[in-house]
RNA sequence: GGGCGGAUAGCUCAGCUGGGAGAGCACAGCCCUUACAAGGCUGGGGUCACAGGUUCGAUCCCUGUUCCGCCUACCA
């Protein structure tokens, strides 16, 4: 009786839930801390939880779970965390959407009630991407799942913070932090996403305090910030102004009167006017200039927390303020550069392109916004993070990234945390209403003038500490002034960055800061895979986080795999329409397909242009797998037991030469993955298994099937068969999980036994032994010997083409050889060529000649010939052959001559000229080819 | 401005330490041969961007050039 039946064609979908919950059942996912072993760990890039997956957390976490099963089935303490990213300002305004479209404000529910709608939201929503990973086939550890807000997460990073403030290295200040209007928020440096646009540089005309006739131009690309200025710099060295520093301009719109500075790193004597105008409220660079004065210059804020012009500008003519008050910037701008204009100052305008910076959440104009802030002194925890970089205890693959990470953390410069929106970890210093009493009535509105009236005023939840109060910083909140001994406070409203909390990740989600055995277990962990573009957001500040709190890198290599592009190479957006959906693919072409596409494409150092086609063809080469499955269950009794002892000895050419080619293809893969070589892995088993295993060894190996049931060849050919799909199904398994396990399970149980694993007891393909290459099977001259057969089969294949040949037909064919060494070792494989290439009669020697009519094929050692007489008439088919050739080639003269006639080709309708050209193209690929024919006729 | 990466068949890309130019898709011809038409067999197709250099030998190493991506920066 023959093997169990498979469906005609793979269907993924049935199959993948089944075995995922197969999994799930057995526990195979969870890691056990206590069981000892080599352990191998990786936790989880966690997503938003306002995400739902794309392809680019597709292709991170089939990645992951490749190296994840590799390990476990190689018998290691595997465990993967799971998790997801509370993600502070996504999702305050996701939320904050939502209820927009309820007519709910933020402000009018309040802080608590906020947060409660935003856990809320949390809970129906947050669980979203994780279940679209399970579909994935990702194999992580859910028993372990961790949320970055979870009360252990939590912990540890009031931990963190009281730990880095004790020690001096974060600290509270006032200084100018790129601002969000529209979140209402701090954000980091890196937060800050850089677009070149293009815009207007304005030409304007300061007129100075002791003649008015005379006027100094400064270039501004933003003119409406004039109203900040409290100074005009120039460069020192500048013959043509340095005699005018420490006199003054007089501001035009305004009644107030600025000093001209000098100032050689602010002032480029090339660009511009060589004139600067000053506003340290209101870029990075004048404040860095205006702090360099002896004194300082003066800080005038002129927007508010929306980028709104405050009403209240000092010195500001009454007219022009009633124009701009409250106008939005970009808006006042206009209005400025049009009363500059009817007043004269403007000189000129010109068009220029420059950087402007956005919100990397909302892409928001930023603006630079003096205000009291929360920051991380960086300089001393980078340092740490470098040394172990340098000294290879951490790895980059590729490489190449860490002279990224290197640039990045020798100019780092201090980390903005606080963020004052309300959904994330609040920070946990306080005040003592007490002792701050005057400082906190009165801190509404601190960091510039007239700022007041932009904010609510009475409620805690958007009161601006004002900097010069004192901080309490402890892990829960106080009981007891240490000063005044009262008892009330007032916590910090703000909250702090995500990223904080993420930096903590890989030791935070392991119990830190508890002593657990996880950590002892788990951590560092063995590689960390993310995308590039959270290098500095996470890698780097993990890293720093990771030596500071464990004394040890968080993890020893670090994966940077490819963006996911569309077939364009364009990045993948909702508004371009151009997004390829993972659960859209999964459903049409199953999980296995997808994952194996994006394995197939991750080679180092390139992005993916991903399409559908390309899912398609690695669709197909899963139903090749099943097919060929298929094609061995058919030949093996369900209670069939494999000659093991036939795998060491001397078997047939065929046998010896796919144990061979399957070993070195082993080989490959261990080292492949080894140096996350994920593509070479993946091309590998599409090779072996498509062009080898199925192309020539089923073939192969059909004939001695055809023997009697237990007879020696069939045995073996039926054993190896079996043993050599057995192995590639667990090969592959780490890329295409659930194929293997549906054909693994099918096969015979004696097949199975031998890749069984400790665990699982043969149980599942999950838990199986990962194959290790037998080096002693492989033998290059079995190889180079099976080449020779394979050779002149594709030969005899060749001519049959050529010379239109029916494959029903059976013909004849001489081989004549260089040595007799070979035509032995031929003789011995005669039956291959024979059938494979539908011989009546195979004669093989030295001493062959060629036959009168006969094609030839010339191989490396030897020459094929195959007699044609009988077949066709030679000289006949030789005349018949040239006299097309002839044809053929006049009509090429004419449509040549047609088209290297410059007035045809250009006068000709453009459609003629195309159809001639293709035609002419055609016609030379036909001479081609009955000019090979006839060649082959010798 | 600085840095990184890319340029190989019509398309998308492999090619790890210098010696064979490759794969998939697309294309052409022949085949429904009882594993698979989502398939089989066969075939056409490339000045490895350009110019120099090192070498017995260069797609690969070095120098320069051009074009395309990306990252980074305080170019008012």
């Amino acid at each position: 009786m023959s093997g169990k039946e498979l469906p005609k064609s793979y269907e993924p979908k049935s199959v993948e839930e089944r075995w995922y919950a197969f999994w799930l059942e057995k526990g195979y996912f969870h890691a056990d801390e206590n069981a000892g072993g080599e352990p191998f760990s990786i936790v989880i890039p966690p997503p938003n939880v306002t995400g739902s997956l794309h392809i680019g957390h597709a292709l991170n976490s089939t990645l992951q779970d490749i190296l994840v099963r590799w390990a476990r089935m190689s018998g290691r303490n595997t465990l993967w965390v799971p998790g997801t990213d509370h993600a502070g300002i996504a999702t305050q305004n996701v939320v904050e959407r939502q209820l927009t479209k309820e007519h709910i404000d933020r402000h009018a529910l309040g802080r608590e009630k906020f947060i409660e709608k935003v856990w809320e939201w949390k809970k129906v929503y947050g669980g979203r991407i994780i279940s679209q990973l399970k579909r994935l086939g990702a194999s992580c550890d859910w028993q372990r799942e961790r949320f970055t807000m979870d009360e252990g997460l939590s912990r540890a990073v009031r931990e963190v913070f009281v730990a880095l403030y004790e020690e001096g290295l974060i600290y509270r200040g006032e200084r100018l932090i790129n601002w969000c209007p529209r979140c209402h928020t701090a954000l980091s440096d890196i937060e800050v996403e850089h677009e070149d646009e293009k815009g207007k540089l304005y030409h304007i005309a300061y007129p100075l305090s002791h003649d008015h006739n005379i006027r100094l131009t400064v270039a501004t690309t933003r003119p409406e910030t004039m109203l900040g200025d409290t100074a005009v710099a120039v460069h020192p060295l500048d013959p043509r102004y340095k005699d005018l520093i420490g006199k003054t301009i007089d501001l035009p719109l305004t009644a107030r009167r600025v000093p001209i500075i000098g100032d050689s790193v602010l002032v480029d004597l090339e660009f511009g006017t060589g004139a600067v105008k000053v506003t340290p409220a209101h870029d990075f660079n004048d404040y860095e200039a205006g702090q360099r004065q002896v004194p300082p210059l003066p800080l005038i804020s002129i927007l508010n927390e929306k980028a709104e012009i405050v009403p209240d500008i000092p010195d500001i003519n009454p007219d022009v303020r009633k124009q701009i008050a409250w106008k939005p910037a970009k808006k006042a701008r206009g209005i400025v550069v049009e009363m500059l204009k009817e007043q004269g100052f403007l000189v000129k305008t010109e068009d220029h392109s420059h950087s402007i910076g956005k919100c990397y959440r909302c892409k928001t104009i930023v603006e630079p916004h003096l205000s009291p802030q929360w920051f991380v002194k960086t300089v001393s925890l980078a340092q740490p993070a470098i040394k172990v970089v340098e000294e290879g205890k951490v790895q980059f693959y590729p490489k190449g990234w860490e002279n990224t990470y290197f640039d990045w953390m020798r100019n780092i410069k201090d980390w903005c945390i606080s963020r004052q929106i309300w959904w994330g970890h609040r920070i946990p210093a306080w005040y003592c209403k007490k002792c701050d009493n005057g400082i906190l009535e009165n801190s509404i509105g601190v960091g510039g003038v007239g700022e007041a009236s932009a904010i609510p005023s009475g409620e805690e939840n958007t009161t601006t500490i004002a900097i010069n109060a004192t901080p309490i910083v402890q892990r829960e909140e106080p009981r007891k002034c240490p000063r005044c001994g009262s008892t009330e406070f007032i916590q910090d409203p703000d909250v702090l960055d995500t990223w904080f909390s993420s930096a903590l990740w890989p030791f935070s989600t392991l119990g830190w800061p508890d002593k657990t055995k996880e950590l002892a277990s788990y951590y560092p962990t063995s590689v960390l895979i993310t995308s590039f573009d959270i290098i500095f957001f996470w890698v780097a500040r993990m890293i720093m986080m990771g030596l500071y709190c464990m004394k040890e890198a968080p993890f020893r290599h670090v994966y940077i795999h490819a963006l996911v592009r569309d077939a364009e190479g364009l990045k993948m957006s909702k508004s371009k329409g151009n997004v390829i959906d993972p659960l859209v693919m999964i459903d049409q072409y199953g999980t296995d397909a997808f994952r194996f596409t994006l394995t197939a494409f991750a080679a180092q150092g390139r992005d993916i242009k991903m399409s559908t086609e390309r899912i398609e063809g690695y669709r197909n080469f899963a139903n090749k797998i099943w097919n060929a499955s298929r094609f061995v269950l058919m030949n093996l009794e369900q209670d069939f037991v494999p000659n093991v002892e036939l795998l060491t000895k001397d078997t047939s050419l065929a046998d010896r030469w796919i144990l061979s080619r399957m070993n070195t293809m082993s080989k490959n893969i261990q080292q492949a993955l080894a140096d996350y070589r994920f593509n070479d892995m993946a091309s590998s088993l599409y090779q072996f298994i498509w062009h080898e295993y199925c192309d020539w060894y089923l073939e192969l190996s059909k004939p001695a099937l055809n023997q009697e049931r237990g007879s020696a060849s069939r045995s073996a050919a039926q054993t190896v068969l079996a043993h050599v799909l057995e192995t590639s199904l667990r090969l592959l398994h780490p890329i295409m999980p659930f194929i293997t396990e549906e054909i693994w399970q099918s096969l015979p149980e004696k097949v199975r036994a031998r890749g069984r694993g400790a665990r699982g007891k043969g149980e599942s393909i999950m838990v199986s032994s990962y194959p290790i290459a037998d080096e002693k099977v492989i033998n290059a001259e079995i190889e180079q010997d099976m080449q020779m057969v394979m050779d002149i089969i594709l030969a005899i294949r060749n001519i049959r083409g050529e010379m239109n040949i029916a494959p029903s037909m059976q013909i004849n064919a001489n081989v004549k050889v260089e040595t007799e060494e070979l035509g032995e070792h031929l003789q011995k494989s005669s039956s291959y060529v024979m059938t494979l290439s539908r011989l009546k009669e195979l004669r093989i020697g030295v001493e062959e000649r060629k036959p009168k009519s006969a094609a030839t094929g010339v191989i490396k050692g030897a020459e094929v010939y195959v007699p044609l007489e009988g077949l066709l008439d030679l000289t006949q088919e030789r005349d018949r052959l040239q006299k097309e050739i002839a044809k053929i080639s006049k009509d090429i003269d004419i449509f040549f001559k047609k088209l290297s006639n410059k007035d045809f080709v250009e006068k000709a309708p453009k459609a003629v000229v195309e159809k001639d050209t293709s035609k002419l193209e055609e016609f030379k690929v036909k001479r081609d080819k009955l000019e090979r024919s006839l060649k082959m006729l010798g």
